[in-house]
DNA sequence: TCATCCTACAACCATCCGGTTGCATGTCAA
DNA sequence: TTGACATGCAACCGGATGGTTGTAGGATGA
């Protein structure tokens, strides 16, 4: 599991940020397509889907590979995994707190319910 | 499972693309901290920090509650989790193409190996 | 009441960001 | 070779961002 420094976890949540590319993402996730293809989806000029393009790339979220004289970008898949588990690795924190938690209430009380319905406040 | 809207990914997915923010959530969700006690751990101002917080509550990745004259933060997990979820739905969005590469072979060349090593390209 | 602490917010500044237009380069097809 | 298409990049612009300092208000405790 590749685990991601500040400056990546910066650049990639950075890339993420923006609805444009989070589309440009998705749709490069089923299938490759050239920046032309990608700029003809958008409103805007195709410099500015190109520059969107070089932030996905830059922040390791797709790559590009040359046919011809197109560009055909895809996802990295391997990237969007490394920020899920940042996320999942943020989550377990939480769950550790709720088993500390959880030990404290048992060392205290007389044995209530189940486990700890208290620690469990977020949904 | 709460599903993020494109303004809403927008600000979550912004909110985390800061080191220090990314650092104040993983501390608010092992305890619940003061915006003071999270000032003193950082070097910049008080006021950057408190501003920091504003833009995760803005965000809905904490909440504050007050105690006495303290405003104490803690992390909304619920929050994390959807956007955790955003991304496992970008991987099915792959996982499904790799499928539908995986039954063209299937139909095309004749009996291969076990299942689309091919496909599996990425990691 | 009054000094103190915790917080919020406004004003300001440098930098970044998302968009634009324009130009240069590379590759393909006649 | 030449025209057309695909891409990249620089320069520019207005608005957002991340930091600063300063001021003000609410809650606490003596």
């Amino acid at each position: 599991m590749k685990v991601l420094l500040d400056d990546q976890a910066d650049a990639v949540f950075q890339a993420l940020a923006d609805r444009t590319r989070r589309d440009i993402v998705r749709r490069v996730l089923v299938e490759a397509l050239s920046v032309s293809e990608l700029a003809a989806e958008y409103e805007m000029s195709f410099a500015a889907v190109q520059k969107h393009v070089a932030v996905l790339e830059r922040a390791g979220l797709i790559s590009k590979q040359r046919v011809g004289r197109e560009q055909r970008a895809h996802a990295e898949v391997s990237s969007i995994r490394s920020v899920r588990d940042m996320l999942d690795e943020l989550e377990g924190l939480w769950r550790s707190r709720v088993r500390r938690i959880d030990a404290l209430l048992a060392g205290e009380g007389p044995t209530t319910l189940g486990r700890s319905e208290a620690a469990d406040d977020n949904r």
